[in-house]
DNA sequence: TTTGCATACCTCGTAACTCTATGCATACAT
DNA sequence: ATGTATGCATAGAGTTACGAGGTATGCAAA
């Protein structure tokens, strides 16, 4: 497991991404989702998850629908369509940024 | 200028790693560092930079010394030994988030 | 001469973000 | 009855970066 700073600013960048992916899916879906893809490295806590999603519904960025599921409810959250460009362009700006990073990182001093 | 976000956990290693290449460096030189490697796309504010720099010295990563330029006091930062260790530390373990963020943008849904 | 820019240090208050811990609830296996 | 997995959610704490502000020097342009 990463120390938790690595994550902050991604967290939302990689829910919209994996929303784009998938279609619609629920909380506990996408924290399995991402647990899975980075082969347990990356293990999203309820307490961040939540409050992401609400964060981005609020920002008119995903909508929610309710299914009941084995008498329970299940919701469901996926893309606006603002949400679907938002999507777009964040991944886009994180690639790029860690093309930024991975320079800085690999940089030998110069003599100046 | 990226989102501000998504700096967020990766300061402190860009500073030490600046500092593992580069020996000593002051304040003002290493934000220009960073600016310059990265074509003015990250831009450390002196508000992240000094709380930053004064947080990692009351970890022990880094230690400072004062040296008069111009009739200026200019402060210079350097890795101490426990920093050489952490930077090394932080730098590999940086590369691997990288790695698994791009597993995870790069991901396709399987159908399962 | 005073205005602006670059250099160079620093602090304070705030906002944003993630985590731990906790709670509620169902289903299944031990 | 106890644990494990599923599934939603909040409260409080801690970390972190930023904006705004302060202090100070040197130089060039207006």
């Amino acid at each position: 497991m990463y120390s938790a700073e690595l994550l902050k600013g991604t967290l939302s960048t990689i829910i919209l991404k994996l929303l784009a992916e998938h279609g619609k899916m629920y909380g506990y879906e996408i924290a399995q989702c991402v647990r899975q893809l980075s082969d347990e490295r990356i293990l999203i806590k309820e307490g961040s998850l939540y409050p992401a999603l609400h964060k981005l519904k609020d920002d008119g960025l995903v909508q929610t629908e309710s299914e009941m599921v084995d008498n329970r409810v299940r919701k469901y959250y996926s893309l606006t369509n603002k949400g679907s460009q938002t999507s777009t362009e964040k991944v886009q700006e994180l690639f790029e940024f860690i093309e930024t990073i991975k320079q800085i990182l690999n940089s030998k001093p110069s003599f100046t």
